[in-house]
DNA sequence: CGCAAATAGTATCTATGCATATCATTCTTG
DNA sequence: CAAGAATGATATGCATAGATACTATTTGCG
């Protein structure tokens, strides 16, 4: 059974209650969204008038999937896409009012259910767990802060 | 910008670049198998003649996602499925001799392509990292050890 | 015993997520 | 400048993943 406890195993299964923490959290709070397009809404309110596979780089997106996740988003009348006029391939995409304002809206609740998703840790080792995830996401040394890695060696 | 550094994200993207390892890896030795159908392998393997509901809840699968997974290993020829006769309302699930070929000869690179998945942390902060998700999967305790975790307190 | 509740599985629907192929457009390079 | 490479987006197909509803069967309780 050690299947069960390799890396790729609690990865898969630390997500499966990531999203549903967010999920759950999330609708408590009067919202209808997954953590995908929150991300997206977060992509594009911070980068407004980048085309798709700019979003998609950001935050990680196959180029496919993320058709389907701005569909939604437009579907819902939270985005807007517009074939850009420098480049008539790309879509400029950009909040409507309605997406900014759940955008707005929700950030303070997807703030406070980071930290249920790591509920039985301690601020502390919280903490640690995310500077280390930090580090296997971005190789490249793009996080932004080890001390609280350093702080444990 | 704090959006793609939230746990929640940080997790998904680690799942992200743990099934591509994962595939990645098993291709390049002639496999073609995802991450969770080897979990399926693996646990019918250790548990022969359980039914769906077994499994499913031993590796933390959707009753109805399981359905799928096991079609596809049946399809394979990896796995035979039979009605209970004690309820038959119940499959039982057992590994044909080609799926326990397929699982035993897998198993090696499966372990071996584990440590990819947190390619740049050293061996003691993979170490750390994976007894903090095991904490955060099993909060119960049933994780096996902690003494790595303890050891950096 | 008999009927309601619980359980195993399937079917359907929605939403990621990746691979591949295709189309339109832009860029590069000879 | 024109042919081909590269790029943005879409379409299709497969594989998780969860919610819900439905069928068949078993269990448990009055």
């Amino acid at each position: 059974m050690e299947s069960l406890d390799m890396a790729g195993h609690l990865i898969r299964r630390l997500h499966q209650q990531s999203t549903t923490v967010f999920v759950q959290r999330t609708q408590a709070a009067g919202f209808d969204l997954t953590p995908v397009q929150y991300a997206a809404l977060d992509a594009i309110h911070t980068h407004p008038g980048k085309d798709q596979a700019f979003v998609a780089e950001l935050i990680g997106y196959d180029r496919a999937t993320i058709g389907g996740v701005i569909d939604r988003l437009e579907k819902k009348g939270w985005v807007r896409r517009i074939v850009s006029e420098r480049d008539r391939r790309s879509r400029e995409l950009s909040l409507t009012p309605e997406g900014d304002a759940v955008r707005s809206a929700v950030q303070p609740v997807v703030q406070d259910l980071q930290k249920d998703i790591l509920q039985p840790l301690s601020d502390a080792d919280r903490e640690c767990f995310i500077q280390l995830a930090r580090q296997v996401v971005w190789p490249q040394g793009a996080a932004p802060d080890a001390k609280a890695v350093a702080a444990r060696r």
